[in-house]
Formats: structure tokens, C-alpha cells, sequence
DNA sequence: CTTGACATAGAAAATATGTTCTATATAATT
DNA sequence: AATTATATAGAACATATTTTCTATGTCAAG
């Protein structure tokens, strides 16, 4: 009985992501047909040759598990496949606290964290990621424990949320960074703390804030 | 001329991980043995059980294709793999707002929001995202904008963030959950908001706070 | 020098898997 | 009513792939 067979298509895509994603491989047609129920492999082949005449499937011919499943039926899934150029891969390196701010030295660590592409814009070069230590900013809605990703750079908008190093004592601080000509204001987002001015040529901008994640449960 | 074969095996890892990833299917152990010159492929599954006993690679005995490298191999190559596994695909599922909370009826978009599993415990199950609209939560450090993270829960402790249904209207809201006794409060953490109270079977907390993102740049 | 572990090759056998062919049934079309 | 496209099954076949077996050459250790 001819049901509604672009349903069974559909479920043959889905097995076929599925499986993938748990075996790290492409099904063979009498497995895809063990699952939809199918009994013999050629009715299975005769499903998948219309899926690649729709170009939601692409084969090749005369190997083993040589099929492949196109941009198009991923859309048709909803899926947003996490394919390694979807992740990026961030040095994660340590803690930055407001009032004893790590030393650089510390920005060597190899530890990294992965985060979604799609969370960021065009520009993702060497970013890079930081524990917040203190609640200095909490105004700026940043709390302890709290891990704050950076873009490279060495200027910011006044009022923008920036780590910035210090020469003098060697460490990094974020704050919220203003130019006031003769001199740079760090203001920490807490009213009860007090900014520090420094010279302007005493510090020097690392990076800006660009995302920020907070680990509840 | 038996060379430092410990070099070939790890050509034999770089080159499987290489033809996985442009192909989506793992080689053949002839396809393995061409590409290193091996000629016949009883070699190259000499080399394999090797790799298998050192838990470099894993296999399913009598399938085609049936390789897997594992994760200590990664380390080895130096890849940070991004596999499926360290990803969790959660549904993006639309906006949560304090005062006119979302009707179900949205939380069944067919977005997903990509994030690394190293963000969360042990429970990753039915884990799902909403971005939050209003700034009704912005004592909790929870913006207009930010991107939250639940997991299914039907109870919290008190004081929690929590994703509550409210029966009535149909739509679920997010605030900090008190049961009361013979009622519940649900408080905005915006100290220009009132709270709302309802009977306890009014409302149905469905999910905890478990991630909170936030975009800047 | 002998022994044994390792590296290699080739062929053959055993399976796994894709492909082709024949056949049947239903629904839509002519 | 006849025709055609679609959906399904089963068997047989061809080929891809893994697995087993036998052999050979090198090196290190006894």
C-alpha cells in the first residue's frame, strides 16, 4: 500500500544522520532497511535513488557505505550540522580578576574551549577565553566564575568592556576601558570600588569583550 | 626493511582522520595500505591490531569500513577533536519574556544553537535554549538578548531561575520560583517589578537555568 | 648461531554490501 | 478499462572488503 512514502524518505535521511552521528559512518541499505522496516535492499535502493535525484542524497557508486547526505537535506532536517568548521577552538587561559589581575605569563596555558562559530561574527581570529575572578563587574552583569571570550585589539570605544594590561606590574585586568585624554580611567562595574587612572601610555589594550557565559547548575 | 614503524602507524591515524573527514566514511584497509604503500592488506590489519591493542583506533570486526579512531589518538595527533560527541545541538526554541511570556505553541521551532558538552554537568538529556527578551531579570545578571539554557525539571529549589508555565494564559515565563505553600511566587529579579503569585497548580515549572550566553560585539 | 618478535607480501576464502532482474499490488491518469 | 508511475519483495549476482593462512626477511636478545 503506497503510504505517504515522502514521509519514509524523510525517515531514511534521519536514520541516515543518526546513525552517522553514533557510528561515524554511513549505513548500508539493509541496514537503513532493517530500521524503516523495508525487507529487501533493493527496495531501499530504489528510495535512495529518488533522494538522489532530488540531490538530498549523493553516492558513490561501487563502494561500500558510500553514501552521503547533501546541504540541502540537512536543511530539509533542520539540522545545523556541527561539522568541525562550525567550532571553534579557543585558548582558554586562566583567570582574570579585577583587582589582582593575572600575570601575562600566565596567558600560555593550553587548555582550550569550543564554542559554536555561530555565536560570533565575521571576525573570529585568535580569540581567546578567561575565567572572571571577583565580582568587580557586576554591574556589567559579569560574575564570578564567569568565562568572558575576547577579541583581539588594541583600541576600544570608551565605555567598552576590555581586558587591559598594565606595564607597570605586568598583569591583565577587565574593565570597563575610557580615554580621557591626559589620561585612561579603569572602571570597574561595581559601585562600591573606585577606577584606576593610569598614564596613558602605562597600559595597553589586550582585547574586547565579545561573549560572555555563565555556568549555573 | 623494518623502519621506525611507530612513524607509519601514526601516518596511518593522520591519514584515516584526514580521509574521514573529506570523505564522511572511513577508509578501507586497502584504501589505508595505498596511501602508504602497503600492498597487501593483510599488512595493513597488521598494523591496525596493533593500533587497536595500543587503543589508538577501535573496530567492529567484519564490517566494511568499521574503523574508528579513538580519542587518545586525537590527543596524539594533536587535534582537539570536535567530534559530534563533545557537541550537544540543543533547540533553539525561540523567546522567553518576563511580562508576555511566549505561548507554547512557539516552543517547537526547528532551530538549534550548537554548544560545546564540556559547558555542562553529567545530564545534558532534553536540554533546551531561549533568548531572553526584557530586562525583567536583570538583577540575576540575565540581559535582553542573552541566551539561557534549561534543563527539563519539574521542581526547583526555591529561589531558582526557572522556566515556569503558567496553565492559564498558555505561556511560560521566566522568573525565580518560590513555592510558598499555598501559593507560589514567581519573582522578576528587576527591583522595578512586582512578583506574580499563583495557586500551586496553576503553574508548572518546566525547566531550571543551567547556561547563560551573552553576545557583545 | 638460534630464537623469537616484528614487518612485509600474496593468495585464497569468507563475508558484507551494492546491483540487477523479475514479479506483484496500489493509486493516479488517460 | 487500459496504462503508467509508485511502492514493495525476493532471489540471484557481482563486487567490495575483511579475514585467514602461508612465507620471507630483518633485527635484537639469548
Amino acid at each position: 500500500m503506497p503510504r505517504d512514502s515522502s514521509e519514509k524518505r524523510m525517515e531514511i535521511l534521519k536514520f541516515f544522520w543518526q546513525y552517522t552521528q553514533e557510528h561515524r559512518r554511513p549505513p548500508t541499505m539493509r541496514e537503513i532497511g532493517e530500521h524503516l522496516g523495508l525487507s529487501s535492499p533493493s527496495h531501499v535502493k530504489y528510495h535512495i535513488d529518488r533522494l538522489c535525484a532530488q540531490r538530498l542524497m549523493k553516492r558513490e557508486p561501487g563502494v561500500a557505505r558510500g553514501l552521503r547526505i547533501t546541504a540541502k537535506a540537512m536543511e530539509l532536517l533542520g539540522e545545523s550540522l556541527p561539522t568541525e568548521e562550525e567550532m571553534l577552538s579557543l585558548p582558554f587561559l586562566g583567570y582574570i580578576v579585577a583587582s589582582a589581575p593575572v600575570p601575562v605569563e600566565a596567558l600560555s596555558g593550553s587548555e582550550t574551549i569550543e564554542i559554536s562559530r555561530s555565536l560570533f561574527g565575521r571576525n573570529v581570529d585568535n580569540l581567546f577565553a578567561l575565567r572572571v575572578q571577583g565580582n568587580s563587574m557586576i554591574d556589567a552583569l559579569i560574575n564570578d566564575g564567569d568565562i568572558v571570550v575576547f577579541r583581539p585589539q588594541q583600541r576600544v570605544e570608551n565605555g567598552e568592556l576590555a581586558a587591559v594590561w598594565i606595564t607597570e606590574t605586568g598583569e591583565t585586568t577587565l574593565k570597563r576601558f575610557y580615554d580621557e585624554g591626559t589620561r585612561v580611567r579603569l572602571q570597574p562595574a561595581n559601585v562600591t570600588m573606585q577606577p584606576l587612572y593610569y598614564p596613558r601610555e602605562a597600559v595597553e589594550v589586550q582585547g574586547k569583550v565579545v561573549l560572555v557565559i555563565r555556568q549555573l547548575a
